[in-house]
DNA sequence: CTAGTTATGATATACTGTGTTTCATAAGTC
DNA sequence: GACTTATGAAACACAGTATATCATAACTAG
């Protein structure tokens, strides 16, 4: 974000359009079908161009994806950050707020899911959930524990799948009743910790 | 497993030896610095004899991995079909035989995990398992909804994060521990359906 | 064991996509 | 307005994929 700014307008433009262009060309031919020809093209740049910003087609998908995904985690983090409210009070508002920037953001996600170059981007986001959840597990439990970081874990990959399975279903059970099902598994997890 | 046998001897040594080198090359290489040629010459086999059995890498570390793993899908299968037993002596005895298995195959899980060529072959084995789960839930409660849809999915998503989660870390939390842990969410997973 | 079939190995070759170099020009910065 | 720097254009080297041909070795069926 910062470093964002430092960068001059002619970078920041070349960076935009080519982040366009991978995202327009994945969703319509596919990820295994894209060159760097054919981005630059799309993007109305210089093949060179791309090699001056991206050493690779997956650092670039990796920098749009986080770039784009970053909103769910911050507000994520502002979710847990507000203490007034439950624990279950917590997974419900949360499960909507996620849902409904999942059904915004379709088609990054459905890329997030289903490129394989993408698979570094989406480890790296589910290491950053799980970090936050294990932050979150520490507050209502005191002490630290391997368990807790496994539950974490579980908790992001559940989340993870869920948006995974929804989006595959063409996002078709209502986005009320896939928060209250997060919630209802959030909540089993988090439970399962006492035993 | 019927097909295998009706190939001629050349060509099952053929893809035993190309299916070994490409695993014993991600090992030592990596995913990334793989190429057919380095398959080849390791498999001691011509280099066009690649292209007479796969089309691609990732067809070959594929069909590599599903040969493998299926031995757990097998697995899986007998224990469901055990109807004799409760459902959570069901959990933890086969948690027990699930981590072995990773155990003695934590290679091949590993590139599992890790390549993004494999995410593919990793899709149709969790649908796989979600199946056999599905079919598991309607045994218990009649009927059939998208929520055990959900559920199976969120059961297998929890077990394939657990075997990832344990290979990472050095399968450093032993055997009985994983599987307990695997048994206590798994049932919890389940009994969110109530809600 | 033999005759017929077929997969393999060796070699040559075409092709696609990646990555780099050079230099003039346009666009940004201060 | 002067300086700096990213971009575009073109040529090029190169690795890796993919196919074609043909002689030879290995397998199968009888």
């Amino acid at each position: 974000m910062q470093i964002e700014k430092q960068l001059d307008k002619r970078q920041q433009r070349s960076r935009k359009l080519l982040g366009e262009a991978i995202i327009a060309l994945i969703l319509e031919q596919g990820y295994e079908n894209i060159t760097i020809k054919s981005i630059t093209e799309r993007a109305d740049v210089a093949y060179v161009t791309f090699f001056r910003h991206f050493e690779s087609i997956d650092h670039l998908l990796g920098w749009v994806l986080e770039e784009s995904i970053n909103a769910l985690v911050e507000m994520h983090e502002q979710s847990l950050n507000d203490e007034t409210r439950s624990v279950p009070e917590c997974f419900v508002q949360e499960g909507v707020l996620i849902f409904e920037h999942v059904a915004q953001h379709a088609d990054l996600y459905r890329i997030l899911f289903t490129s394989p170059g993408a698979l570094a981007a989406l480890k790296r986001t589910k290491t950053h959930v799980a970090k936050l959840a294990i932050e979150e597990f520490q507050r209502w439990v005191e002490g630290t524990s391997l368990v807790y970081e496994i539950l974490a874990m579980s908790y992001v990959n559940n989340l993870f799948g869920l948006i995974e399975w929804w989006l595959e279903h063409g996002m078709q059970p209502d986005l009320a009743t896939m928060a209250h099902i997060y919630t209802q598994i959030s909540l089993a997890i988090r439970q399962s910790a006492a035993a």
